[in-house]
DNA sequence: CTGGATTTCGTAAACGTTTTTGTTGATCAG
DNA sequence: CTGATCAACAAAAACGTTTACGAAATCCAG
């Protein structure tokens, strides 16, 4: 409970100094800044953030929105804390903080950021697994609260995000696959209006329209894009008549990639031998035998160019990176590994 | 940026009594309560956080302690999530929000504690993934913050805390395994200073001597807690002589099961097949063929005791829950399945 | 010297809310 | 009818900080 003004008092200071001694303001000598500097020090003196928060307008923190519960979502996993780890890199050079506001289950989203807004629990926020449509996207711009978004959206306000390049994956994907023979090559999407899906879905049709290749919807499984999702699929395949099954396969995610592996062991389709396997590289995909042909990026670069996106919106930090409203593809790395053998002949 | 003055203004009422009746405090009259309910609900009116929380010394804020970055720790999965949502439906009947403060990997652990302490960010704390001493626990318990532990901790201060029964998973999963034949048994112990690895050997050692079997300290197999760490152990395995590898294996966490069934099956050692496999039950574990036997328990119900246990150490709280400090060792459910057959005969 | 600029600091207002204390009628017991 | 109790509200203080403003002291040019 050590407050400015036992801090001033010790020091025979006013607190109004002493403010701006902390504060790195100009109209304090520099002698005194180190007195107050270490006074402030050894009493671990740190100004409480309600009184700053009220005065100034603005909290210091910025925030992730997730959802708890039994995760259909695949957020809360090893992708997002890497992210964030790149986002706090940033953000530590302007004492900025990143919190993780988690939504129960059982409050409605839209509420939830509505009461986060209206409460001034973070100064932005950061969104992600955007929809086609998201009303986060309309009630944040309306708001006027800096944002932005991991993610496209059809709801577009002239608002500021990136998004992985799902349009190269799909495309080197297919490429990698016909080349080595494949003619029916199957492709994830998520079971809800995720923006990815409709993204991924149309590159991949694309891809295959200019190879001459048919575009088959049965090729298209839905899943919840995590290990068990995954799992899934590969029994779902497995179900299908020997001639309408795929050969090889393209997806995303990392966690839906160690259920499919899985699953296509179970079902006697293994990887790299029987079927082919083209995904995103991760931490956990590392381990995998055989090695995954997948495509890779730096989470922690993406959460650095997340961040320094998200300060270029706002007002108090705009000066420190002139970067306009970025809205920006991120290209990915093609891995060559075994996964991705050619079709079978025979 | 309604405040309460403009809503006090077109109420033709004090602030004061504006706040009484939002507040639910006694001395406003029931009809000018349902006015200002009314009138708040319309124009939108939410009380800013910061004046709030100046004013009450509070804000209703309870922060969940975790790391970001490339995860060595297992945290940031499913595991949480689940237990989460238990915590905030206990949390919501007292206006409670509960954020997950992301410590940086490049930001020492013990000084964003401090620094989440003195600023108040949060009225009270939960940590988990004790460690066998911990500092956290020493400080929270100096500044006199509320809050519980996720795990035991040889760092006692008389504070509360939950833990899953890993002395219970490692008797019972003893036993059975040595029903069935099994002489060589391994478990999983983390590489940090993990309480529960201190917690989980133990209790290893004492069932292997209660059943006059030796205890051999190379069946211990450490790694990170998760699906790479379980890959890697079932390579470990797999590279030991024949005869001093383990035919059976106890493990507890849920993304290591996943990794080590994969591993299992690269190495020619199938579970429920050349190799039982004991461990704790999840949703992702659901889906893995053999079926898992499993300790299985309500990760909900424990967000929930969690809950409920931190705020009777609050004062503010504690009249509506009388429980005292509640340290309690949670018991869990087995599950038969097909993943832990008898010993192969010859 | 002198007047204005500059440096350094103190004073006080302000942020939006909750809560304590007062104040006004109305009600009630005697 | 009178004094006390009570209900319902208003007024103002308080939370801890930042910042606009002003004041004193110092400096410098002329």
């Amino acid at each position: 409970m050590t407050g400015i003004r036992e801090l001033a008092q010790r020091l025979n200071l006013s607190i109004g100094t002493v403010s701006r001694a902390l504060n790195g303001k100009p109209d304090v000598n520099e002698q005194t800044r180190q007195r107050v500097l270490e006074a402030a020090n050894t009493m671990g003196y740190v100004p409480n953030q309600a009184g700053r928060s009220l005065r100034k307008g603005a909290t210091g923190v910025v925030g992730f929105m997730m959802q708890t519960g039994a995760q259909i979502t695949g957020e809360g996993d090893v992708f997002f804390m890497s992210v964030f780890d790149g986002v706090q890199t940033v953000f530590a050079r302007h004492q900025l903080d990143l919190v993780a506001l988690l939504c129960s289950s059982e409050e409605d989203p839209d509420a939830y950021m509505q009461r986060v807004v209206a409460r001034g629990f973070a100064d932005a926020l950061i969104i992600s697994a955007t929809k086609r449509e998201d009303h986060r996207i309309d009630y944040l711009a309306s708001r006027n609260i800096p944002f932005i978004a991991l993610g496209r959206s059809q709801t577009d306000v002239g608002h500021p995000w990136l998004d992985l390049d799902f349009e190269g994956m799909a495309e080197t994907g297919v490429a990698r696959l016909v080349a080595k023979g494949h003619r029916r090559i199957g492709i994830f999407a998520p079971l809800d209006n995720t923006n990815l899906g409709f993204v991924f879905i149309e590159a991949y049709r694309k891809a295959l329209e200019q190879r001459g290749l048919p575009f088959d919807p049965d090729l298209i499984f839905r899943a919840h894009p995590n290990e068990r999702g995954g799992h899934d699929i590969a029994h779902a395949i497995a179900a299908m008549p020997p001639n309408k099954q795929p050969t090889g396969f393209i997806l995303t995610n990392e966690l839906m990639t160690l259920g499919f592996y899985n699953g296509l062991y179970e079902v006697g389709l293994p990887p790299g031998q029987k079927f082919a396997v083209i995904s995103r590289d991760s931490p956990q995909a590392h381990f995998l035998v055989p090695k995954l042909t997948s495509f890779r990026l730096s989470l922690r670069d993406l959460g650095i160019a997340l961040a320094e996106a998200l300060l270029a919106t706002m007002p108090a930090y705009a000066a420190h990176y002139p970067l306009g409203v970025v809205r920006k593809i991120v290209p990915l790395e093609l891995v060559e590994g075994d996964s991705d053998m050619p079709v079978a002949t025979g």
